[in-house]
DNA sequence: CGTCTTTGACCCGCGC
DNA sequence: GCGCGGGTCAAAGACG
């Protein structure tokens, strides 16, 4: 497995460049990075999928704010040597997603930030937060900007991939053009507005798209024993 | 009985 | 202004 992750993400990694121009090109480690550990996860990822599976980050052009301390792959550097290779698709798109992820072959990682790159508090929300515990309906404090997202691309039997945090679903869509519904699911830890959203291609079932949407405000379970989907595990 | 999932309804943003 | 589509809520049911 490699990882695959344009200038972008890895300029992102260190600084805030809201208007950086960003050559056309991923840059792959050329180290396997197993097990493959997120930005906003710690624990590496339980990842059932093909070992052959080449997996990329991105990050939109305006996302670029600095990442959680990313221990890409922990114990490999993130700044090792880097190979250049073809960006399958067009450059440096706004709003990388799962939807434009979702047109890729390969699986890929994209890092999905707001417009504001001085960090994950300053984004400009219609805070939830304002809204009291009760006050639903008030749908006005629904969020305007996004909270920074990750998302990646896996080719899993599975769809919900362990990543070492608790969630609880609390919504499934089907969604246009496509065949399969979309979960939400929402960290289960009080105070972490974590959210992830999994869907399936509907070109390719076997592929899941997973996207994490802002930043855990806790450590992730510890128990190792939990596998994919199961939510025996506890946070704290 | 507590927790989690399901699912229909509701709300909002956006395009026309 | 209206309709569509995505995201969220919450009641009800399932499950351990």
């Amino acid at each position: 497995m490699h990882i695959c992750m344009d200038q972008g993400s890895q300029l992102g990694m260190a600084y805030c460049l809201p208007n950086l121009s960003v050559p056309d090109h991923y840059y792959t480690t050329p180290v396997p990075l197993s097990p493959l550990q997120l930005p906003f996860h710690p624990k590496p990822l339980q990842m059932p999928f093909d070992q052959e599976e080449a997996l990329m980050l991105s990050s939109d052009h305006c996302g670029l704010y600095p990442l959680p301390a990313l221990p890409l792959g922990s114990g490999h550097s993130a700044g090792a040597p880097a190979i250049v290779c073809e960006k399958p698709t067009v450059g440096f798109m706004p709003n990388i997603g799962a939807e434009e992820v979702g047109t890729s072959v390969t699986a890929r990682v994209g890092y999905e930030g707001a417009t504001a790159c001085n960090g994950y508090s300053s984004n400009t929300w219609w805070r939830g937060s304002t809204m009291l515990a009760g006050e639903k309906g008030k749908m006005k404090v629904r969020r305007k900007m996004r909270e920074p997202r990750f998302c990646f691309q896996t080719r899993s039997d599975v769809d919900v991939l362990d990543d070492g945090y608790k969630w609880r679903k609390y919504g499934q869509k089907v969604v246009k053009n496509s065949l399969h519904p979309r979960s939400y699911f929402r960290c289960t830890h009080s105070n972490c507005r974590v959210k992830k959203r999994v869907e399936r291609l509907s070109t390719d079932c076997r592929m899941v798209i997973t996207t994490y949407e802002g930043r855990h405000t806790h450590p992730p379970c510890d128990d190792n024993s939990s596998s994919s989907g199961d939510n025996t595990t506890t946070c704290f």
